[in-house]
This record gives structure tokens, C-alpha cells and sequence, in this order.
DNA sequence: TAAAATCCCATTGACGCCCAATTTTGCCCA
DNA sequence: TGGGCAAAATTGGGCGTCAATGGGATTTTA
């Protein structure tokens, strides 16, 4: 699901993810960096808590749950979508994702990411290989 | 079983094929990469769920589990045929498969996938060969 | 007050849905 | 066994709707 930025360096979010947006009631997005990949990770206020809550569980003085805290706390800002469904790409979200004229969506049930495309079939070719890796192994 | 795309883009999925899916009640078709193979795979939504659920049972937060995700999420897209019987070939099924205007399918069991005409034969070439080598070698 | 962010509207393009024409298939009968 | 026929499958394309796009106009902010 790839889109083009536009001169005014904005794109337009697929209705698919809008659609989930609306039914969710989420009018506020919150956009924040991801824990483990170059992309941008975009939610509802909601999943936002069931973040902290998760990194809660774990031992407050952590290196791992402080680090998290972080990234939620201090890499991500509210954002919302224009009149017609569409999303400032902002030097925040070029930077982290590397993102420049295109990006790709991701949807992950309640929450999705922004991805600059080549980035995230390299992600995925390695992905497969590392599977086929596995299972050879195995055999 | 190979067909040609027509001018709008479209491929009838063969009769056998649907009714294989309306046997087993399924209208929206998900629709992903494979994972070993250049090819499409089609099937129905409880085989995303499937994946999902065996994402779910590791830490959601652990590279492992993420980079699955990314494999599922990233590499599926949900779709469903047009009164006729017929699939839109998007980019997405493009570019992963290589296919222009002619598209092969293989019947799997529960799903079948979409092919490359050339692609499917090389793959089926390149495997007859490793078997004869196999034999030679146990002679 | 200039630049940037936001809102608004017009146009384009893609997609779903529909119907008609044509081809293929399975079956019956001479 | 070879037609002939009816049903099913496939194919081609028209058309309306809505998402996507592009570009002003207007407001906000630094």
C-alpha cells in the first residue's frame, strides 16, 4: 500500500486504515517513533496506554522499560488528518523513517506504520531469509 | 491452469477455484506474499488470524515477533472478486510475482496461489533437477 | 508581515457494480 | 461417434460512485 507525498509533502492515509480510524472514534493520532524498526508507528491514545501498561509490567528501573518510556514519551507527537483524510509528513517523521516522496503503509490490526518502501522490503527479503535459514536447519 | 489479464487488469479465477471458496463461505479473500515462493497466495481471512494468533503467543515487543508481523501485515492485502468470478491484479501482486499479463494458478489444498507463467515452470524445472541429483547420488 | 499550516473546492482517476456478447463445457440423441 | 443444444463460464466494456489528487484561498503563527 504505497502513496505518494505530494508537492505540500502530504499523503493521503488509504481509506482502509481511515475506515479503522473512524470506527475506533480515534480523531487524535499519536505518531511515534517504533521500538524496533526505522518506521513510524501510528495510534490512538489507547494503544498509547496499553504501551505503558505493558512496559509497566516489566522492572520500572530497567535499562529496557526506561529506554521504552522514552521512546513513547519523547519520540512521538499528535498529529491529524486534514479535511480529506491526509497526513503532513513532517522532517519528524522523513528523518526517523528516512521517508522522502513515497511511503508505505502497514496496517497491524489496531495501530500502522509508515515505511520508506525500499526500506521495508529490505526488512521483509531478510525476514524470509533468516525462515529460510531456519527451516534448512532443521531438515 | 494459466489465464490472461485483460485490459482493465482482471483475471477470472477459475471456476474450480471458486468453488472451492464458496464451499467454504469465503467472500474476502487474503491475499499475500509467500513465503517461500515468487508467487501470491490466496486464501481466506481465518489464515491471517492463524498467523496472527502465533505472533501473539511471543513477546509483542521482541524483534522475532515484529518481524513476522511485518511479513504478515506488510505482505497481505484483503480483496474480494467482482460479480464475475474476477481479481484485480494490483501492483502489489505485480511486482511480487513478476506478472504482466498472464497469471498461472496452482490449486493448494485450502488456497491456491497465483504465478508468473515462467516462474512456475522454472521453479518446477529447478526442483526436478535437485530430485534427479538426489537419486543419482543414493544409486 | 511573511511563511507555514490549515481549510476548502474542483478535477481526476480508480474501483465496484452491472449487463451483454462470446466461448467453453457437459450431456443427450441420432 | 459426431452433432446439436443448453447451461455454465468467461470475456469485454459501460457507467456511477467515491477515494485520491492538485491547487488555490484563508487563517494562524513566528
Amino acid at each position: 500500500m504505497t502513496k505518494k507525498v505530494d508537492a505540500k509533502g502530504r499523503v493521503s492515509v488509504p481509506s482502509a486504515f481511515r475506515t479503522v480510524l473512524t470506527r475506533l472514534d480515534i480523531r487524535d493520532l499519536y505518531v511515534f517513533q517504533d521500538f524496533v524498526f526505522p518506521a513510524i508507528s501510528i495510534a490512538g491514545p489507547e494503544v498509547l496506554e496499553r504501551f505503558e501498561r505493558h512496559i509497566d509490567q516489566g522492572d520500572p528501573f530497567s535499562m529496557e522499560a526506561n529506554k521504552m518510556s522514552l521512546l513513547i514519551h519523547g519520540g512521538g507527537v499528535f498529529m491529524k488528518l486534514d479535511g480529506e483524510g491526509r497526513l503532513v509528513v513532517s522532517d519528524f517523521i522523513r528523518d526517523f523513517a528516512g521517508i522522502t516522496d513515497q511511503v508505505t503503509f502497514v496496517g497491524r490490526g489496531d495501530y500502522f506504520q509508515l515505511w520508506e518502501p525500499s526500506a521495508l522490503t529490505r526488512m521483509q527479503d531478510e525476514t524470509r531469509r533468516e525462515r529460510m535459514e531456519q527451516s534448512v536447519r532443521s531438515t
